[in-house]
DNA sequence: CTAGGTGCAAATGCTTTGCATGCCC
DNA sequence: GGGCATGCAAAGCATTTGCACCTAG
């Protein structure tokens, strides 16, 4: 517990010098989505934060939620991404190592890996083309082993 | 020239297999679009291959094309990439090596490349989680060496 | 003949925007 | 106190859907 306050407190920490690096405004609304993502511990979509955010009757509107998840993302709180053709699927990425995504093509289940070999890739690619590469995104996309079963008791 | 008919002839073939296979009907507008698509050498975007069909005067409607787009991604004639927010990009994908994409966050720019490292990681990841995966999605985002040098002008 | 496919336009759903009000610096 | 941020609702935009008509098998 007292590990995760310590995170909250950090992050707060590096967003306040961020919006202060390019003069913006350190609003109470912005703090609040950052403290509520912080508390998370999945994946989540900008609607569902917005729902826990009224339930929680901390009052902010879509429009914030998107513009502060808009700023996390550019100051490397948060990570998005854009798996399925829908919603855009957000998650904090402080004190949250750097991983992949393995996605089941039937249920839609996500689970996390890392191989790091992955940043040797990077590294080649980008001396390779000339690119000074920032970041990535891999997913897997497969048949989970409990779809997998499924599928064959079906058959 | 040969060779680009050749292909078209060989993808007409398999699409039509395809449907055969899952008793789906071979219409005219399903062949046009996928001669349109096998015709160009670029990603594209639904919309755009929406408007080239009607500059050749191919009468397809939109619903039609995003239809006939979702069958030839199952059927891995076409693969669909969800890079930024807005629209799906498209590309062919016989008889075109598997590659990634390396895309520049300034001016959007893509370029492919391929390495072999990854399969093996796909297949570690697999086994390790117990998942049969089919294909994969991997981007690096960067700065390419001509915004980079905009950027330093700037400063 | 008939189920599946098509075209059209309207609907959907996520995200962004315009504008009046509020409040951080 | 000046201007950026917010809230609200309306607009945008890519994609999907409903429905009447059409056509491949």
């Amino acid at each position: 517990m007292a590990a995760v306050t310590e995170t909250i407190e950090t992050v707060k920490k590096i967003f306040s010098a961020y919006l202060e690096q390019r003069s913006l405004r350190k609003t109470a609304e912005r703090f609040s989505i950052l403290e509520e993502i912080y508390s998370r511990h999945d994946q989540f979509e900008a609607e569902q934060l917005y729902i826990d955010l009224m339930k929680k009757e901390v009052n902010v509107s879509r429009a914030t939620v998107y513009n502060t998840l808009d700023l996390l993302t550019t100051c490397e709180l948060v990570r998005k991404h854009q798996f399925g053709r829908s919603q855009a699927q957000y998650e904090k990425s402080y004190g949250y190592k750097q991983h992949d995504h393995v996605i089941c093509i039937e249920c839609k289940k996500v689970v996390e890996f890392c191989d790091p070999r992955l940043q040797q890739i990077q590294n080649m690619a980008g001396e390779l083309l000339n690119f000074e590469i920032s970041h990535h995104t891999l997913q897997f996309y497969g048949i989970c082993s409990t779809c997998n079963a499924k599928k064959k008791l079906n058959n």
